[in-house]
DNA sequence: TTGACAAATGACTACGTAGTCATCAATGCT
DNA sequence: AGCATTGATGACTACGTAGTCATTTGTCAA
């Protein structure tokens, strides 16, 4: 069922029914509705494939996104929402392991979309050179390795992280361990420098321990190893949430409480870390905003500069830090 | 940059340029090397959107799933994966509201997708009925009002319900309650019905409580209702993990112990229900599984009949439902 | 009444590819 | 050597739409 065969039916040129239904106010009421109902009656609906190949602009935005991990899921569905209400449709290429991206990038490149999100910690600078030299509208999303080569969306993950820092020593730390994600990713070499600095400050240490993912096992393993060590801090500072679930289930599998004998913080603001399970201390990312953010430089009227947008968080205080007194003052004021 | 271009490069046709890519095997070993060097400096990729207009296949499947709730995501990320493995795309249609679903079907039939996954509990008869007339291959995932309409893949609703209750009633549970979901939708009913008719045999009551939806603030309202009326049963029977979660924080949070004075299962067997901080009794659904066979329905050779798949789940023993000397004598059987 | 002008519509073409058919060369066979 | 067969390639066209340009119709003012 095609353009022509409705236009045959209504006794009109297939000029007309296209334009009936792509720009509805270049076409005569009466004649608009003639074909309209020849359409609904017909069952004919407008196809996308032609229209794109045609006009050359498919309506598409692809998302490359790694497959798993709770953060992800949530910028997915915030774009998914935000792409929706403009219009757009979400192409989705996710990828499990990082040798798996240059399949991915193969074929995104062959469905000519308007745009391109990419949101991964794990694409290296070179990779990203590479695609961004293809004349594709692109964002980098929270990856703090893009900025200066492709346009970039991220939360300021230094200020985050100095701010989890100063909180958790107001509350009384003096000694803080730091459990990252992936040491070779910018993002958690960017947030563990922001904490390292902002600790620094104080006069504190704060030895780096690597769990090597970014998900509830891994924070739980590292934990546990920190526990068995002996010599537990007065916090421990984690690069993510869905770590740090896994931190504090560690620690209170081995009976250390939480945070009577070690504070946690987080860094995401999942939905999760507001769970009354866990009520975890951590630095809110304002997801929506940061996805307006990424979707207006991929369809504002201009290519994007290789511009580098960055939002401050919310800091979440939770019970993960609540320890006693200096809690009790702080609630007084707030 | 299109195939001519290329074509024009090398010096042979542009149906051979095409075969390079398309059909390698009916292009001679050397032109095809040519071809291929010629592109890759000319940064020539095939056109995928011309492609599905000539072919009239997209390789691209849509999925229709509600963007929020921690199971939509996890069916989500296995589709994406095992898509990918075939080699299809997955364009994402996401929503928020039952009433944004004709908006959705809308521009999907644009799309000209060679499939279609629709996943979610609030689709009713009548609307599926008429996607299902559609010519397109169509398939419904864990929908059991889709039964005999459209081709459907599901888990076990009521043989996973019917096995907690069992289990449930086999750690000395006498009084039960159940907390669902959405009660209008056929998810809902199913997984209600088996298991009251399986308590039933036992002897068992199993009064019905609406949360009003599938996410944790709904589970912890309905269990914090149920707390504050008094009368606790000895167990708590929810209708899905994340419901599952805020009722434990629900109950936990009024001083209510699980699983020493409540019991508590959940159903779907989500990542977060093996983390230590629930370790939560429920029913997991081999979501793997089950995209697999949806996609086998897909993609198939012929049109999918609509034949209704249904597969079992596993059962899930967690802290939830460990009940002092019951579970001890069931562990040493395991 | 007529010329000027805008609105509505039709004829035509290009978008980039893949499949059909024809052509041509090379090979195997008698 | 002559013929049939196979493999490789080229010419051509259709997929369904949207935009360009031309044509027709209707409206208004001089």
């Amino acid at each position: 069922m095609t353009s022509t065969d409705v236009a045959a039916h209504v006794g009109v040129s297939q000029a007309t029914v296209a334009r009936a239904f792509s720009s509805p106010e270049k076409v005569a009421p009466a004649t608009r509705k003639r074909v309209e109902e020849a359409a609904a009656e017909l069952g004919y609906v407008p196809n996308a494939i032609a229209r794109s190949l045609k006009s050359q602009r498919t309506n598409i935005i692809a998302a490359v996104v790694p497959s798993v991990g709770e953060y992800w899921q949530s910028v997915l569905t915030a774009f998914s929402k935000q792409l929706a209400d403009r219009r757009q449709q979400l192409l989705l290429f996710s990828f499990s392991d990082p040798a798996q991206l240059e399949d991915v990038l193969t074929s995104l490149a062959q469905y000519r979309v308007d745009g391109v999100i990419l949101a991964s910690a794990s694409i290296d600078a070179g990779r990203l050179a590479r695609v961004g030299s293809q004349q594709l509208p692109l964002v980098a999303f929270n990856q703090p390795a893009a900025s200066g080569l492709v346009p970039s969306v991220s939360v300021d993950n230094d200020l985050g992280m100095r701010r989890l820092a100063a909180h958790v020593v107001e509350n009384g730390a003096r000694r803080v361990a730091y459990i990252g994600g992936v040491a070779a990713t910018s993002t958690d070499q960017t947030r563990y420098r922001g904490a390292a600095q902002a600790l620094a400050q104080a006069g504190i240490a704060c030895p780096y321990t690597e769990s090597g993912g970014w998900a509830y096992e891994h924070g739980y393993g590292a934990a546990r190893e920190l526990v068995e060590l002996g010599e537990l801090p007065d916090a421990i500072m984690v690069a993510g949430d869905e770590l740090a679930f896994g931190v504090i289930d560690a620690l209170e599998d081995r009976g250390v409480s939480v945070p009577t004998e070690v504070m946690v913080t987080g860094f995401d603001g999942l939905p999760q870390a507001s769970w009354a399970g866990y009520d975890l201390t951590t630095l809110t990312q304002p997801v929506e905003l940061l996805v307006e953010q990424a979707i207006a430089l991929l369809l504002g009227p201009s290519e994007p500069e290789p511009a580098d947008i960055v939002v401050a968080g919310e800091l979440r205080l939770g019970r993960t830090t609540k320890s006693s007194s200096i809690f009790e003052s702080r609630k007084d004021h707030g």
